[in-house]
DNA sequence: AATGCTGCTGCGAAGATTTGCAGGAGGCGA
DNA sequence: TCGCCTCCTGCAAATCTTCGCAGCAGCATT
C-alpha cells in the first residue's frame, strides 16, 4: 500500500510511535470506503494479512489515539455502535442520523464554519466542528409532531 | 412535586403511557440541576423515595423513549459515560468538550439555526440541533499542533 | 549494533449499555 | 367500575467499550 509512508510519517510527527499494529489498523481503515466498527476495522486488518493477530483493545486505543490525532473521527451514534473513519483533510461532512428509520447521509455543512468563529469568540473555546452526528428526521420520514 | 402533573401531561399527549417509574425518573431529572448519568439518575429516584425499585435497564430505556419524545437530551461524550438532561424547551445550549482536560462548558449558539435551514434546504433532512456535543480544547488548555 | 527509557500491546476482568422474554399494569371502551 | 389489549418492567444474559497490569518493542542515543 503506498501510503503507508504517509501514515507512519502523521504517527511520528505528532510524537507517537509507529507500531506494527498501528499501520495495520490505521491503513485498513484508510482504505475504507466509509465508517466502520471496531470489529469490522480488525476483520479487515485479518483479512489484509492473516497471520496478523491483534486484540480489539488495540484496536479501540488506536482509534482513540488516531482521533486525538486528528488522523480519524469517532461517530458516537444513535444505534451504540460506535463508528470511526479517517478524516481526509481536505473535506469536512457531517452525519445526519434518521430517528425515524436510522438511515444516515452525510452533508457539507459550510454553516457551521461559522459556528467555530461564534464559539471561539464566545467562549475561548477552539471547536472542531469536523464530523459532527447531527440527529433528526430524514425527507422520506417527514418531521415528527413532538417538540 | 409541583411538575409532575406537568410531565404526566407530556408523556400522554405522546401517545405513551404514564407509569410509576417513568415518573419518577424524569421528576428526578427534571429537578437536576445540571446532567445526569444513567446510574445517578437512579440515586436520585432513590435518595426521593426509598420505596423506589426501580431497574437501571427501566432508567435507560425511559431515558431513550423520553429523548425520542424531546423531554430529554442525551449526550454521549467522550467520557464513555451518557449524560442526560431535562429540555427547557425556551432554552437550547451546546456543549463544549475538552479534549484537553476533560471539562464541560456549555454554550448559547444562534449561528447553529443557519445549519437547521441549510441542511433543511440541502438534504431535505429536518434537524435537531439543540444540544449537540462538540469537541474541542478550552482557552486554558489552548489549541493544540495537529490538525 | 547495543542499550535504555517509556510508550504500546495482549490478556482478562470490569464497567456501561442493550436486548429477549415472561409477567404486570396503564388506559381505552363497555 | 370491569376487562382487554398492549405497552412497560424486571431480570439476566449478551454485547460493546474501557481499564489495570506485566512484559514487549519503538526509537533516540551511544
Amino acid at each position: 500500500m503506498s501510503c503507508e509512508p504517509e501514515i507512519a510519517q502523521a504517527v511520528r510527527e505528532r510524537g507517537r510511535r509507529l507500531t506494527i499494529q498501528r499501520a495495520k489498523i490505521l491503513s485498513a481503515l484508510r482504505h475504507a470506503s466509509d465508517h466502520q466498527s471496531a470489529e469490522q476495522i480488525l476483520e479487515r486488518v485479518r483479512d489484509n494479512d492473516p497471520h496478523a493477530d491483534i486484540s480489539l483493545s488495540t484496536v479501540y486505543r488506536t482509534l482513540e489515539t488516531s482521533t486525538d490525532l486528528h488522523l480519524t473521527s469517532e461517530l458516537r451514534g444513535a444505534s451504540g455502535i460506535s463508528v470511526y473513519e479517517w478524516n481526509d483533510p481536505d473535506t469536512t461532512h457531517h452525519h445526519l442520523e434518521c430517528r425515524g428509520c436510522g438511515a444516515t447521509e452525510e452533508v457539507d455543512l459550510s454553516s457551521l464554519q461559522i459556528a467555530e468563529a461564534e464559539i471561539r469568540e464566545r467562549a475561548g473555546f477552539t471547536a472542531d466542528i469536523r464530523h459532527l452526528a447531527i440527529p433528526g428526521r430524514c425527507a422520506d420520514c417527514g418531521p415528527d409532531a413532538a417538540g
